[in-house]
DNA sequence: TCACCAGTGGAGGGTTCG
DNA sequence: ATCACGAACCCTCCACTG
């Protein structure tokens, strides 16, 4: 029937986030090289200030080449529990010109602005009183990209962000706009690994197709692209490479999965130890599912071991489950089925498929038998409410030695400093 | 009985993103 | 010269069904 109304999306990028959030607090720091992120020898690099990335640091880089490559740099753990609180108040400013709003990560979400626009004004507008708000009732910066859609909408905010080359940082625009009449000529010249789903593997097919600008992509057929990347990977760069994304703001996203990982100081070698270990994680895992009123068919493990290799093994079930130890007792067969000797570096557990707990259609169930521990697990997210999660932990956490394997808490970007030696024992 | 086909879903691995 | 975590999506292989 009618054709569709022009799309105004915008994205919104806080720049450096972690980092300015804390600066506001060590206003000391502020013009200094600053790293948030894992402290121990295998955390990363969560966030850095643009004085930081003058000397090439950047986020995802080991913690221990950031401090190579930028010895004076102050390095801060992080403080997620802030940077969550931060985000939301930022989503509140977001909310006054539109409420339809798809976050994408604590610092980045899309807005659909298409219907704001009489009552703000035009997409750039929006875009800069947006700036405006932030700065002035939160004290952070942010850049924003302005376009008739979701992935040229993040291109352009890329562009308005500021820059750092080892000689200086230069400010950005702030908000950049790609008009519809100039996609292409915005688009074209842009490297082929800006494209979103182009990444190091996906570059390398592109080249060897003699690929290298957004604008060679465009002029593939649609058979070379498919026969190369896959079916549902070519068609979707080609249409990105020719400027073209429908996909809509999501303001709910369902989640697909919930799991949880983590990576060691030092290499588990012993399978009592890391059957202790899923305990901890399939009770974590299992938590969140109860908290999001759901439960899982399918529960993988994953394994990563010591030379980095990574397998994992997953099954599926005929009704859903949402206990530790339903948990436990699928993945603990799958655990024993490897060969750990080799030292494990990071252990996970993740769960997916969701669907309802099957219904209890035995005329015998009395107490203590098949729903009993779907009570208990009740009971103890009742305790975590009260007491915080640190209240209650399987007993099976501490180990023979009375002594805890991981500390409690997040651990967002790696281990710290290892602590197992606190006992004299190294294990 | 065999070969093939289409569809579905599980398993495992891989890639990408922030 | 080391490499986190959480999540989404994709691909390939394979078994099963009709």
């Amino acid at each position: 029937m009618s054709a569709p109304a022009r799309r105004v999306i915008l994205h919104v990028d806080m720049d450096a986030f972690f980092v300015s959030v804390e600066l506001r607090r060590r206003p000391d720091l502020v013009g200094q090289p600053v790293v948030v992120g894992g402290t121990g020898p295998r955390g990363v690099v969560a966030a850095a200030s643009y004085e930081a990335r003058r000397y090439g640091v950047f986020s995802a880089l080991p913690s221990a080449v950031a401090r190579r490559r930028c010895p004076h740099a102050v390095f801060l753990p992080g403080s997620y529990d802030l940077y969550t609180e931060v985000s939301e108040q930022v989503h509140e400013i977001l909310q006054r010109y539109t409420p339809l709003i798809e976050p994408l990560s604590l610092d980045e979400a899309f807005l659909d602005v298409s219907g704001a626009t009489r009552l703000f004004g035009e997409g750039v507008q929006i875009a800069a009183t947006i700036r405006r708000d932030v700065r002035d009732e939160l004290r952070l910066g942010c850049s924003v990209g302005v376009a008739p859609n979701k992935f040229l909408a993040k291109l352009a905010s890329v562009e308005a962000k500021p820059t750092a080359t080892p000689e200086r940082v230069l400010p950005g625009p702030g908000v950049v706009e790609v008009l519809p009449d100039k996609i292409l000529e915005f688009l074209h010249p842009l490297s082929v690994s800006k494209l979103w789903g182009v990444g190091p593997k996906t570059l390398e097919k592109l080249e060897r197709l003699g690929v290298y600008t957004v604008g060679d992509l465009a002029r593939l057929d649609e058979p070379t692209v498919v026969t190369s990347l896959g079916k549902a990977s070519g068609v979707h760069l080609l249409a990105l490479a020719n400027g073209l994304d429908d996909r809509p703001v999501e303001v709910i996203r369902e989640a697909k999965s919930i799991g949880h990982e983590e990576t060691y100081p030092q290499d588990v070698t012993v399978l009592a130890d890391l059957e202790r270990e899923l305990v901890r994680l399939s009770d974590a895992v299992s938590s969140r599912l109860r908290r999001h009123g759901t439960s899982a068919r399918t529960l993988t493990l994953k394994v990563r071991f010591a030379g980095f290799d990574t397998v994992t093994r997953s099954i599926t079930l005929v009704s859903a489950v949402d206990t530790g130890p339903e948990l436990v007792a699928e993945l603990r067969p799958l655990l024993r089925a490897l060969d750990v000797s080799v030292g494990v570096r990071l252990l996970g557990v993740s769960t997916s498929k969701f669907g309802e707990r099957a219904q209890q259609l035995s005329l015998l169930d009395a107490p203590g038998s098949a729903d009993e521990p779907i009570r208990s697990a009740a009971a103890i997210d009742e305790i975590r409410e009260r007491f915080g999660s640190a209240a209650i932990g399987p007993a099976s956490s501490v180990t023979s030695k009375g002594l805890r394997l991981v500390r409690k808490g997040s651990q967002q970007w790696g281990p710290d400093q290892e602590r197992t030696d606190e006992t004299g024992r190294a294990r």
